[in-house]
RNA sequence: GCUCGUAUGGUGUAGCGGCCCAUCAUGGUGGACUCUCAAUCCAUCGACCCGGAUUCAAAUUCCGGUACGAGCACCA
């Protein structure tokens, strides 16, 4: 009764994993993570590995995503307010769900100074008046800064003064009593807390001091029961330093995992302090110019938050450093995007070809919304006179022999009317042979229509005429031998105006 | 300089000692289909950084080398 062969029991077939690996030391519902970014600018794509990772991790594992706005810097990556309501929209529309938490490091300050005082007074960290420079010496030489044997009262008498503005920025730093013979340099008495008079964005003036990035990321992971990190492997030394805290304070650290360097490279060097000022320079309308690799401006574009999410699980948890082409998401999109896209014709930079139909009998063309889902419909142009007018892109005149207007007729030119245009004849309409294709409009059929599109790093406005079709914006169509795009609204001269997604 | 990390087809990725003359996607090539330069379909190309060691057996473990990357900020 034995069915199957011994042999295909023995051969097995080896399942490939999908999606993200397991993480470790995970309990399915109790699993807390974070996605924590500066607040100077909407998210880009380089974010979106951080959100997706971090929710589809949490979906995973029916866990929790914190969204935490690390904003204790308001002089070298000074937050910009308006980005708050902005990432967080971001996450929400990528991740598909809003982030189960909410939490503004400048918002917690009280916290993280009362935590400070905490560590001077238990002696785990002292005031350093040394300058960068000077410590930097006692670093590499791994010897003691004479700062180091300060006794608590004396700690706590300057901490008083950081606080109240008594010590200017610069005079003096918290420092965390690591140990100076530590083999590895990064982690020899760290860094906890600067000076900063300058006012902060949200909070303004009320604190003189502020927490770096290791000092107020521990204490906030502990506070909010972080189980896993996922980071950048640029940030792990940050690791060490963070256990070492813990170490102190008797906390256990949550489990890290650490993601390599991504660069997109259609989107090699863009950095959101550069967008910024690129912004403001006029170089770009905007966050959401479509030559940005930030989300909005992908949104904008058509980009599916599905291809997103699947472009960078697929990229996976390595710590490889890699560097993908944007060809690699754009066909993942165009595959989420197709299905629903009807199709349209476009004619940029039109000219016009008078033609005479009668012989053809005709009287009007059908063509499909979309070739693979005839349910979704037909369209029809109407062919009312015996003369008609049509359009077809200047492109597609260069080459000289006949055409074939798609689902239509083939043509060929037979002379020039300086007022009127090109006049043309049509010499069959079956089908034959393999005469190139091109698409095209009737005059009845097509309304002025804008198409923005990126050439050479340019943000072109392409003019030309779109089929009358009453889609309604966010639209996402596809013209037909041209590729993806968007509609959006009128622009100033009431043409249609549409931004381009992709081919 | 010190410390840390990574190395599988063009690009990503799976692989956790034998199911591996290595997975999947993307890409290239050829073909089919098609009144879109799209989509679909079929076929095909193409990789375990190098050298030792352990083992009956290594892409998988260990050691050394090389290459690349990161940290050593009063940025995040």
């Amino acid at each position: 009764m034995e069915k199957e062969s011994p042999d295909a029991l023995e051969k097995k077939v080896k399942e490939r994993r999908e999606g993200l690996p397991e993480l470790p030391n995970a309990e399915d519902g109790k699993v807390v993570l974070r996605f924590a970014p500066n607040p100077n600018g909407p998210l880009s794509l380089g974010h979106a590995r951080g959100v997706v990772i971090n929710s589809e991790l949490a979906n995973m594992h029916d866990g929790e995503v914190i969204l935490r706005f690390d904003d204790t810097d308001s002089v070298v990556k000074r937050p910009d307010p308006a980005a708050y309501a902005m990432i967080e929209d971001d996450f929400t529309w990528l991740a598909g769900r809003e982030p189960d938490r909410i939490v503004r490091a400048s918002s917690r300050m009280e916290i993280y100074l009362e935590y400070a005082s905490k560590t001077l007074a238990e002696e785990h960290a002292y005031v350093c008046q040394c300058t960068g420079e000077a410590f930097k010496e006692f670093r590499v030489s791994k010897t003691n800064c004479p700062c180091r044997n300060r006794k608590v009262e004396e700690n706590l008498k300057l901490w008083q003064e950081m606080n109240d503005g008594t010590i200017l920025p610069g005079g003096a730093v918290i420092r965390i009593r690591t140990d100076m013979s530590l083999p590895n340099p990064a982690l020899r008495d760290w860094p906890a807390l600067r000076i900063q008079h300058t006012d902060h964005p949200i909070v303004g003036n009320k604190y003189r001091v502020w927490p770096l990035l290791d000092f107020q990321s521990a204490v906030e992971d502990y506070l909010q029961g972080v189980t896993h990190i996922v980071r950048g492997k640029d940030l792990m030394d940050s690791t060490r330093k963070q256990t070492l805290l813990y170490e102190k304070f008797g906390w256990t650290y949550p489990e890290t995992l650490y993601w390599g360097r991504v660069k997109v490279h259609e989107f090699g060097g863009f950095s959101t302090s550069q967008m910024k000022s690129d912004i403001a320079g006029g170089k770009y309308s905007g966050w959401d110019d479509p030559r940005l690799p930030t989300l909005r401006a992908m949104r904008r574009r058509g980009y599916d938050a599905g291809a997103m999410r699947k472009f960078w699980i697929d990229l996976g948890l390595t710590q490889k450093d890699i560097a993908v082409p944007l060809s690699t998401l754009n066909s993942l999109n165009a595959k989420a995007v197709d299905a629903d896209a009807p199709r349209l014709s476009f004619v940029r930079e039109p000219c016009a070809v008078i033609l005479d139909i009668s012989e053809t009998g005709m009287q009007q063309v059908t063509l499909p919304i979309h070739p693979e889902h005839p349910g979704k419909g037909i369209r029809e142009w109407p062919l009312e006179d015996d003369i008609i007018k049509v359009s077809i892109a200047r492109d597609d005149m260069d080459s000289s022999g006949e055409k074939r207007l798609k689902d239509f007729a083939d043509i060929k030119i037979t002379s020039e009317k300086a007022a009127e245009g090109l006049v043309g004849e049509v010499t069959r309409t079956e089908r034959v042979g393999n005469t190139p294709i091109i698409h095209w409009l009737p005059e009845n059929m097509a309304q002025s229509a804008i198409l923005l599109v990126e050439e050479d790093g340019e943000l072109v406005a392409a003019e030309g005429l779109l089929e009358i079709n009453d889609y309604p914006d966010g639209t996402i169509i596809q013209l037909e031998r041209m590729g993806f795009a968007i509609l959006e609204g009128l622009d100033e001269n009431g043409a249609r105006k549409m931004v381009r997604l992709h081919a």
